[in-house]
DNA sequence: CAGCATCCCCCAAGATACTG
DNA sequence: CAGTATCTTGGGGGATGCTG
């Protein structure tokens, strides 16, 4: 296994809730699987610009083994394996909602200063 | 400056406010500061069992830069510092909370299916 | 009390190349 | 197409000691 090998104890729910968010790309693997709702290794790639094929895929292992991402093989040629959300992953992407929504504002509040500079 | 100079661009708003609360203690700053509305660095550190005084400073120095944390320095003998949340600080904690309720559940579930283990 | 200065280690993450 | 395998590195974070 190449992954970190926390998943507790935790201090609180935060803690806990971070050690499975964690990880350059996750919120944004959750994100995009939630707007898509099933999408293939390549579109998820595409989707993520500046991932290595690396992070993405040990990413993706991580969230499985954590319950919040389902991967589904179809033996064809050529191959073809689809990521989608589980139920776990979806409640995790509703809890990051409002965090996103602060995430927006301060990024706007960020662009009007740099307004008032430039 | 020891601190990571990312602070945008941002892909989205996840994005925007994960760059904000990265660090490993950054989250569990922000829930002391909420719980006790004012706290000094040595209570701090006593809150936060296994901080150490580097990571400590760094992390409320990068919080106060970010505009999460007041810092208010009281010139007497012995020296007294006082933290506090900002009003963005208030909104991101309040943002974290639905995340922090999903680790609790999600503690609770794997303490459940190790109970079955043992 | 509330820091600052150093040294050091580890690992998340990047780069590159190859495969069923 | 959907991955593996291997090497390398940047910097986050720990430990220790010193100071106004």
């Amino acid at each position: 296994m190449t992954s970190n090998p926390r998943r507790g104890p935790y201090i609180c729910g935060i803690d806990a809730a971070m050690d499975v968010v964690t990880g350059k790309w996750k919120s944004l693997i959750l994100w995009e699987l939630d707007n898509h709702g099933t999408r293939r290794f390549g579109e998820l790639k595409r989707g993520l610009p500046g991932v290595s094929e690396k992070m993405l895929i040990q990413h993706l292992r991580e969230m499985e083994q954590d319950g919040l991402v389902h991967r589904e093989v179809y033996r064809e040629v050529p191959p073809r394996v689809e990521y989608s959300l589980t139920e776990h992953g979806t409640t995790l992407n509703d809890a990051l909602r409002p965090l996103g929504a602060w995430g927006t504002k301060r990024s706007q509040r960020l662009a009007a200063e740099h307004e008032l500079v430039s």
